[in-house]
DNA sequence: AATGAATGAGAGTTCATTCAT
DNA sequence: TATGAATGAACTCTCATTCAT
C-alpha cells in the first residue's frame, strides 16, 4: 500500500553509499575520515548512513570485500579472455602501468591501511586469507596451463610462485608510497616484470 | 644538593619509554594506542611522558627513526663485514628466516602502519625517502661490486635492482601479514630469494 | 519528515547559548569558566555547544562583537533620537546612572576582562580598534553639531574630545571595579559629567 | 655553624623573583604566564620558587601589593618635594608622558588584568580599597592645599575630585590599551591635562 | 526512509604543585 | 636550600552513534 522503496533503489543507494565512502577512504584514510566526511560528501543524512550501515568499520569491511570480490572477478574473466598464461601476467602489470600515478598512490595507501588494520581482526584475517586463497588458486591455474603450454620451465612450482607473484605485487604498492619521479617507477616496474617472467621460464 | 638526574638516567628513561610506547603501538597499533595505554604500560604517569616527548605522535616518529638508523646501520655495517655481494644478499634472507615468524609479524604490522601514516605527511615522506635513498646507495655499491666481481650479470642495472630488492623485501612484508602455516614462508622466502639471484646473475 | 530544526529554533538556541556564556564568564571570568560550567549551567552538552560554536574563544569573540555592536546601535539611536548635543551627552550619563550597581560591576568587569584579553591577539585589537573607531565618529558628529550649534565653545577639538570622552567613560568603569558605597559613586559620577560639560563649554 | 643563609640574602632572593615574576605578568599575562616562565626567566628552578612564595597567586598578590605601597609612596615623596598643589598634579601627568608608549602600554594591561582578577577575589578587592583609600587621602590633602593656597576653586569638593582624578588616570589606561598612533595620544593626554586643570581651577 | 541536533565518553595535552635527592 | 622529574586533575575539543521528528 505504501510506495514502499524498491529492492533495486535500495542496493544502489548502498552501493552509492559504498563508493562514496571508498573516495573518503582513498582520499584521507579510514581513522582520519569521519562519518561527517562520508555524509557531507554523498549530500546526505548521517542518520541515512547509520539506515544502510550499522558502522563505520561496517562500510570498511563491505568495501574491503567488494574490492577483493572485485580484485578475484577481475583476475577470473582475465583468466577466461586471456588465452595465453604469459600474454595474462603482462595484462597484469600493464595495469599498474597504466594507471595515473598519484591515483596509484591513493589506492594503494588505502590497500595497505586496510590490511594493517585487518592484520588486527581476526576475522578480517580469515576472510582475506579467503579471498587471497581464491586468487592464488586462479595464478595457480594461470602458471599451471603456462607449464603445460610449455610458456614456463617444466619445474616450477606454480603454487610458491603464485604466491610470490603476490608478494612483488604488494611490494611495488610499498615502494609507490614514497613520492619519487615516475620514470624511477616505470623503469621498476619493467624490471620487476622481467625478473618474474625470467623466474617463470628460465 | 640536586635530584639533577644523570644524563644516563635519563637517557635511559627515553629509552624505557620508547620501548614501552613500541610494545604498545605493536600490539594495537599506533591510532588505536592511547597515551593513557602507554602510560599504564610503563606504570608511570602522562605528564612525565610528556616530560620526554612532546607528543604522541613524537614517539612514533623517533620510533620510526631509530628503526631506519638500526636498518641502515645494520646493512652498513653487513657491508662492511661481508666479503662477497652475494654472501651479503644471502644474509640479509637469512635474517628474515631466523625470527619467529609471530614476532615478524608484529614488527611487519607496525612498519606497514608506520609506512601508510607517514605517506600522509610530507615532512616524514622526505625523511623516509632519506632513509631509503641511504639503503638503496649501499644496496648499489654493493650490487656494483658484486657486478665487478663476476658475481653479477655485467648488464645489470645496479639502482634499478637496489629498489626492486627493496620491494620484494616489502612484498614479502605484506604477505606474512595474514598468518599461513610457517612453512609456506619457509618455501617462498626461498623461492624469492632464487628469484632475486637469478635475476641478478643470469 | 525531518528534524531538519527551523532556522528560527537554531538562532533561539545560538542566543541562548550565548546567554548562558555571558552569565558564566560575568560570573567567574572568562579564563576560569570551563566548557563545562557553560553547558552545566545550560543544562545540555559539551558537544552541543560545539555545534553551534567553533570553540570558547568564538563564544567570547561573538559576545563582544554583538557587545560593540550593541554599543554602537545604541550610540547611533540616541543620536538620531535626541535633538541637542548637549542632551545627548546627558542621556549616555543617565544610562550609567540607572544601571543597577552591581549588574553594572560585573558587566565592567567583563569588558575589562575583554578588553585585557583582546589586548594581546592583534586580530581582536583590530576588531576593537573598529568598533572605538566608529564610536568616535559618531561622538565626532555630535560634538561638531553641539559646536554649530553653539551649545560648545567654538575652538573645541572635537576628535580630541571624542577619544577623551570615551576615555572618561572607561575610567568610570575602573572606579566602579572596587565596591564602595553607591552614593559615592553617584556623587563622582555627577562631577565628572560636571567636568566633562565645562571642559566642551567654557 | 652552618653557613646559613643571610636573612638579607633571601630578602634580596625573594625581591629578584618577584622582579621576575613581574616581568613575565606584564610580558604574557598572569594567566598565561607558567611557573616554568618564571623559572625560566630567572635561571632558577621551580622548587626554588616554591621556597620563597606558596604559589603562582601568592607571587601575583605580593606583587600587586608592592606596586600599592610604591604607588602610595611615590604619590607621598611627590607630595613631600613639591611645593604647589598644582605643580604635583602637573608632575604626575608629566611621568604618564615620559614613559615609551610600548612600555607604558604593557603595564597598563597587567594593571588591568589584576584589577579584573582582583575584583573576583574579596580579600583583593579589601586590600586594593585600602590602598585606593590611602592614595585619595593624599590626593584629597594635595588638593585641600592647593584649595587653601588659592591654586584651585574655593568650592572644589576635594574628595570627589581626588576619585575623579583616579579614574580619569585609569580610563586613560584604558585608552592606551588599543594600539593607535602615538601623536593621537599625546593629544589627549594634553586635552585630559587641561580639562582637570579647568575642573579644578575655573 | 531521512534528517541532523544532541550526546558523552574519551582523546591528547598542559601545568601548578610536590618531594626524593 | 636547591633541584627538576614526577604527578594527575583538569582542560579543550572530537566524533561515532542515537533518536525525536
Amino acid at each position: 500500500m505504501s510506495p514502499k522503496v524498491t529492492e533495486a533503489y535500495k542496493e544502489e543507494k548502498r552501493a552509492s553509499i559504498l563508493a562514496g565512502a571508498l573516495h573518503c577512504f582513498v582520499d584521507k584514510g579510514f581513522q582520519a575520515t569521519t562519518i561527517d566526511d562520508i555524509a557531507r560528501h554523498l549530500h546526505i543524512s548521517k542518520g541515512s548512513l547509520y539506515g544502510y550501515f550499522s558502522s563505520k568499520e561496517e562500510m570498511y569491511i563491505q568495501l574491503a570485500h567488494a574490492r577483493m570480490d572485485d580484485m578475484v572477478a577481475t583476475l577470473d574473466a582475465l583468466y577466461r579472455e586471456t588465452s595465453s598464461a604469459k600474454a595474462m601476467l603482462r595484462h597484469m602489470f600493464e595495469r599498474f602501468r597504466r594507471q595515473p600515478l598519484d591515483e596509484l598512490r591513493r589506492w594503494l595507501t588505502f590497500h595497505l591501511e586496510f590490511m594493517t588494520y585487518a592484520s588486527r581482526r581476526p576475522e578480517l584475517v580469515a576472510s582475506n586469507r579467503a579471498y587471497l586463497d581464491k586468487a592464488l588458486q586462479l595464478l595457480n591455474r594461470i602458471l599451471a596451463s603456462g607449464k603445460q603450454s610449455g610458456e614456463f620451465r617444466p619445474d616450477l612450482d606454480e603454487s610458491s610462485a603464485a604466491y610470490l607473484f603476490w608478494a612483488v605485487r604488494d611490494g611495488l604498492a610499498m615502494s609507490f608510497l614514497l613520492d619519487g619521479d615516475e620514470a624511477e617507477y616505470r623503469r621498476i616496474l619493467d624490471d620487476m616484470e622481467a625478473m618474474v617472467m625470467k623466474h617463470l621460464t628460465v
